[in-house]
DNA sequence: CCTTTGCCAGAATACGTATTCTCTCCACGT
DNA sequence: ACGTGGAGAGAATACGTATTCTGGCAAAGG
C-alpha cells in the first residue's frame, strides 16, 4: 500500500495541491470548509510526507552525521564509544534529528565517509569523535562553512567548535592521587601518539609529577593502542625493569585492566604493591578484581552539548562560546 | 562554497544537463567530445550529486535504518548491542549503504519513530533488533510490504525475515554443562518475560533439565531485567533459600557479574560451591574475578547475515530462506 | 457606478536528477 | 532524389513539497 501524495489527497478533496500543502502547515489563509474537507480525507486516507522531496525543497534532512574514528572493532570494543553513541541518539531524537553513524579508521575511508554524508548533503552537519592531531579533513569542513563539532580537540585553529574533556585536568588530578597515596614512580600507559586523548593525558601527568617536583622519566611512558593486549605488555615490560614503577595511569580502563593482569601475573599485591587507575569509569571497573579506580568522564554531558551545539549551528548559524570543557571526577576504588 | 549542480555544469561546458547527467551515468550514447568537455569542467569545479534529489528521484535513499528496543540507557550499559551496532555499521559501510540508528523502549516513541523513518520514505529498510513478543507493529510493516529483517524472532506469523542465535540449545548446552559438573539444583536468572531471548532461553534450560530427569522448580527462576543489579538482588535470594542452588545460568553477562557479586558477598566459592554462566561472551567475562564462562554469541554473524538479507530484500525483493539461525559456542572460564 | 482593497485558492515554479520525448542531421539504400 | 534509419543532443517531464505569482470575487470607499 503505497503512501498518498498531496496531489493525490487533493484531487480527492477537489482543491489544488497547494492547498492541502497549506493546510498541512497550518497557514491561516485557508478556508474552513476547506480545510475540514481536506482533513477528513486525510483523516480517512492517511498521509505521511515524504522526507526525500521536503528536505529537497527546503534544504534540511533532519539527520545528524556521526563519524567515530575509530575502527569498527575497537568500536564494538570499547564502552565508552558505545555511551557515547547512545547519547548522542538519545539527544538528537529529542531534538527530533536522527542520526547517521559512520565509523573508520582509515584516513582514506574517511575522506570517502565526509564527501558522502556531507557534499552529498545527506546530513545537516556533523558530530566528528577524536579526530587525530594531523587532521587534513578539518580546513576544509571549515573553508566550505559546513556546520560540524568536535568531541575532542583540534589545535591548529580556534575557529573550530568543540566540546572536550579537561583531560589535562583529570590526569593531573589522577597522578596526584596517586602520588598522594606515596608513589613515586608512576608509569603512565598511553594509546597511540598523535591522538590528542592521549597527548593530554600526558600532559597532565607531566604536570602533576613536576609540581610534586618527580623527575619525570621516559622509561615509565609507554605509548601504544587503546587494547587490553597493550596494557598487559607495556606493564609486563615496565614491571620487569630494575626500578619498576609503584603506580600506572592507564590511558583507558581497557588498557588498565591489560595493565593490571600484568601485575597479578607477578604477584604483586594491588593496591598495595601497585596501584593501578584508568579511565572512563566503564561499568565493568566494579566488577574486575580488585575493583579499578578510574577517572569518570561525563559523557552524556559530552553528548549534550555536542549535540545542541551542533543543532545551533545549523538553525542559527551563530553560536558564541567555541570551546566547552567538560570536566571529569575521580572515582576511588580498592585499586588505589 | 556551494556545490555545483548539473545545471550549472551544463552551463559551464555549453551542453544540456541532460548530457551532464548522461556523461556522469556513463551512458554511451554521448559524443566523445562533449563527454570530455563536460569531465574537463567536472574536473576543474568538482561536482557531488546531491543525495536527496537522487533519492527522490530514484525512490532509493541508500540508507537503512536500524531501532533498537532497548532504551538509550540500557543500550549505553549493554556491549553486546555496542558490538552488533558496530558490526551492522561495517558490513552496511561496505555494501555502500548508510545506517541511522535509533533507539527506544517506549512503545509509543518506538511507533514514532517506524512511521518516521519509513513512512517518510528515509530509509531503504529496517532491521529490528529484539523486538518483544507481542509487538504490534509487525502486522502493519508485513502488510505494507517494506522491506525489514529482524535480529530475534517473531513468532505469530513465518512470513518475517529473521536471523537469530540459536538461543534454545545453546542455554541447552549451558544447562548441561552445568550438570555435567555435578550440578543438580541449577537457578535461571532471566530479564523480563515476553522478551523472546528470555524466553528461549529458559526453554533450553527447562529442556536440559528434563533430559537429565531434573525436576524444574519455578523458585529457581527470577524474571527481572537485564541489569547488574537485578542479578545480584535475585541471586542474593536465591542463595537465602532453605535449599539454594548450587549453579546459576544468567540470561546475560552483566546479569551473571551482579549474580557473582551476590556469591561472593556471601563467601561461597565459585566454582567449588556455586557456578556461574553468562551469556554473550563479553570481552569483560576475562576480567572479573573469577573468569567468567559464558556463551559465546557469533555477533558478526548476526550482523553480516542481517544485512546481506535486508539488502538483497531490497534490492531483489526476493530471498528464499526466511530464517537464520545462528549457532552459539560455550566458553569455558573458571566459574563453572 | 467604478475603482481600490483584501481574501482566498488555483496555477506556476523551484529544488536537482534521471529518463523519455522530440528534433535535427547525416548516411545509406532503392 | 527521396524515404528510411539511426545516432546524438536538447527539450520536456516526473519525483513530492513549499512558496510565489496571479486572478477572481466581494466588500468597501469615492
Amino acid at each position: 500500500m503505497p503512501e498518498l501524495t498531496q496531489n493525490q489527497i487533493a484531487k480527492l478533496s477537489q482543491v489544488s495541491q497547494a492547498t492541502v500543502s497549506r493546510v498541512l502547515r497550518g497557514d491561516p489563509r485557508v478556508n474552513e470548509e476547506l480545510r475540514q474537507r481536506v482533513l477528513s480525507v486525510i483523516e480517512k486516507h492517511g498521509y505521511v510526507p515524504d522526507a526525500r522531496a521536503q528536505s529537497l525543497r527546503s534544504q534540511r534532512t533532519g539527520t545528524l552525521g556521526l563519524v567515530v574514528h575509530r575502527s569498527p572493532k575497537q568500536l564494538a570494543r570499547d564502552p565508552f564509544f558505545s555511551a557515547l553513541i547512545a547519547a548522542i541518539i538519545e539527544f538528537a531524537g529529542k531534538a527530533g534529528y536522527h542520526l547517521c553513524v559512520d565509523a573508520a579508521r582509515a584516513v582514506q575511508s574517511r575522506q570517502a565517509i565526509y564527501e558522502e554524508l556531507l557534499r552529498t548533503r545527506r546530513v545537516d552537519g556533523l558530530i566528528l569523535v577524536e579526530p587525530q592531531t594531523q587532521d587534513e579533513r578539518m580546513p576544509r569542513l571549515l573553508e566550505e562553512g559546513f556546520p560540524f563539532v568536535l568531541i575532542g580537540r583540534y589545535e591548529p585553529t580556534d575557529a573550530v567548535y568543540s566540546v572536550d574533556n579537561d583531560n589535562i585536568g583529570a590526569a593531573r588530578t589522577a597522578t596526584e592521587h596517586l602520588i598522594r597515596k606515596a608513589h613515586y614512580r608512576i608509569a603512565y600507559v598511553s594509546g597511540p601518539r598523535g591522538v590528542f586523548v592521549c597527548e593530554d593525558r600526558y600532559q597532565g601527568y607531566r604536570q602533576a609529577l613536576e609540581r610534586a617536583g618527580i623527575e619525570p622519566s621516559s622509561d615509565l611512558v609507554a605509548w601504544g593502542d587503546f587494547s587490553e593486549e597493550h596494557g598487559y605488555r607495556a606493564m609486563s615490560r615496565l614491571l620487569s625493569l630494575p626500578n619498576p614503577p609503584t603506580a600506572v595511569l592507564a590511558v583507558d580502563d581497557l588498557v588498565a585492566v591489560g595493565a593490571l593482569r600484568a601485575v597479578k601475573e607477578r604477584c604483586r599485591a594491588v593496591p598495595q604493591q601497585v596501584a593501578v587507575i584508568g579511565f572512563n569509569d566503564s561499568p565493568f571497573c566494579n566488577y574486575v578484581e580488585p575493583p579499578l579506580s578510574s577517572i569518570a568522564v561525563d559523557i552524556r554531558a559530552l553528548a549534550q552539548i555536542a549535540t545542541d551545539l551542533l543543532i545551533r549551528l545549523i538553525e542559527e548559524r551563530e553560536v558564541h562560546q567555541r570551546r566547552y570543557i567538560v570536566p571529569c571526577q575521580l572515582v576511588e576504588r580498592s585499586s588505589t
